[in-house]
DNA sequence: GCAAAAGTGTTTTGTCTACACCCATGA
DNA sequence: TCATGGGTGTAGACAAAACACTTTTGC
């Protein structure tokens, strides 16, 4: 962009964050790195960055997302901004706060030691840089409300998953334990997933029926949208 | 703001804009100006300023509100970050979006002139510069979920209102129209609301009964939350 | 006395919740 | 054969939706 009709105006640094959400199975979870740069070096934060002139905000986002994860395809969100003018120490940085949901295995060990990073349990999170602990706690519950309404969720788990497996994911997003029954019943009749033949065998001997996430069978009913909670 | 770790990083403009919603009675509305500089000099757009360096986000867009329409204490939240590359032809500029919800009768006829400003109903905009429609599309949305779920919608009413003007109020939203013994015997089994002894008569023979919004009895409530649509 | 808006209950329908037993399998 | 998680149905409670007539009063 080579014009700048508003040069006298003031410029400042803009970055985001990204709260990068995990399921393991049975935890929730969020992916932390340690910082490499002053201030705050060595101590735990979101995976953040600039935003360049020449993109974005949503681009610098998966971009930083990308970096860290090597993970294109990323289901991400915009959770606000954090614009204090003090929150940062090192300037005045306003921040965008995006939201991510990975798949916890797409995430492997050897990244985990090339960025410093690591998952924390979202009950066990380590003492964070700048507003990034108010961060990870609106993100917790835009989730929740997100998932409520929306198929997000899916995208934490593997791509083929149990009813149990689901229902875990559910019950650790919002910290309550559910009734199996009305569970398994409420998300067939919304006609969203496909049940496979296949079964997982791993975690039982009778072995659970495996079901995917079918995008185009959810379209036909979102403009009606759907509640699972 | 003294020392700036990250001076070889890109700066950039940072604006906010205010949807600013009225409703008259029947319709709800949105306050725009005729844009003062370039680019789109003349042009209806939302009320915008750039972020200073020594005030947050949140100040900006109370300070930028507060010009237009010399009110306090109102009602805003954060719509979210626009930040397209080429947005505005003038400069790489990121905008933040809130809404604010506003008695229309408190911005009065002598600031409409003075500042170019005009209340258009929202399925009847003109055109505007940028993405602003893009933001008013979105803050409708918003302002639905919003009223469903939080007594937000009341700071659009006069303080003293009849139960019909609420119930107008949320048909204006929801572009639809309900039943007005369901509306009421929902909105008073909540307990939000205190019945005065005074009657409005202009609008009826009989007159209605007028209604005040008890906070105090909102703030017992809020933690279970409510819903009303 | 009539036009115009205010005010008020009941029935029906659908949704949500609580709850417990048999099944299939591998060890 | 038994221990383990998988899979399934029903009844009762509650909430939401549909629906129409009487009241008040200024003209």
């Amino acid at each position: 962009m080579a014009i700048d009709l508003y040069k006298k105006e003031d410029h400042l640094l803009l970055a985001v964050d990204c709260i990068i959400f995990g399921f393991d199975g049975s935890r929730l979870k969020a992916l932390l790195v340690k910082r490499n740069l002053e201030p705050g070096l060595g101590k735990w934060s979101l995976m953040g960055g600039f935003v360049k002139k020449t993109e974005s905000v949503k681009e610098a986002a998966t971009r930083v997302l990308n970096l860290l994860t090597g993970l294109t395809d990323v289901y991400m969100e915009e959770l606000g901004c954090f614009g204090n003018v003090n929150r940062d120490p090192g300037g005045r940085v306003v921040s965008i706060a995006f939201f991510a949901l990975i798949k916890i295995n797409d995430y492997s060990e050897s990244l985990m030691k090339e960025h410093n990073s690591k998952w924390f349990e979202l009950d066990h999170l380590p003492a964070l840089i700048f507003d990034h602990g108010e961060m990870i706690s609106q993100a917790k519950e835009k989730l929740k409300d997100k998932v409520s309404t929306h198929p997000a969720g899916f995208t934490l788990l593997p791509r083929k998953f149990t009813l149990q497996q689901l229902q875990g994911l559910y019950e650790a997003i919002y910290e309550k334990e559910m009734d199996k029954r009305n569970f398994t019943r409420r998300i067939l009749e919304l006609g969203i997933l496909k049940k496979l033949e296949e079964k997982e065998k791993e975690s039982s001997r009778k072995g659970a029926f495996l079901f995917v996430f079918e995008k185009t069978r959810y379209e036909k009913l979102s403009k009606k949208g759907f509640r699972i909670i």
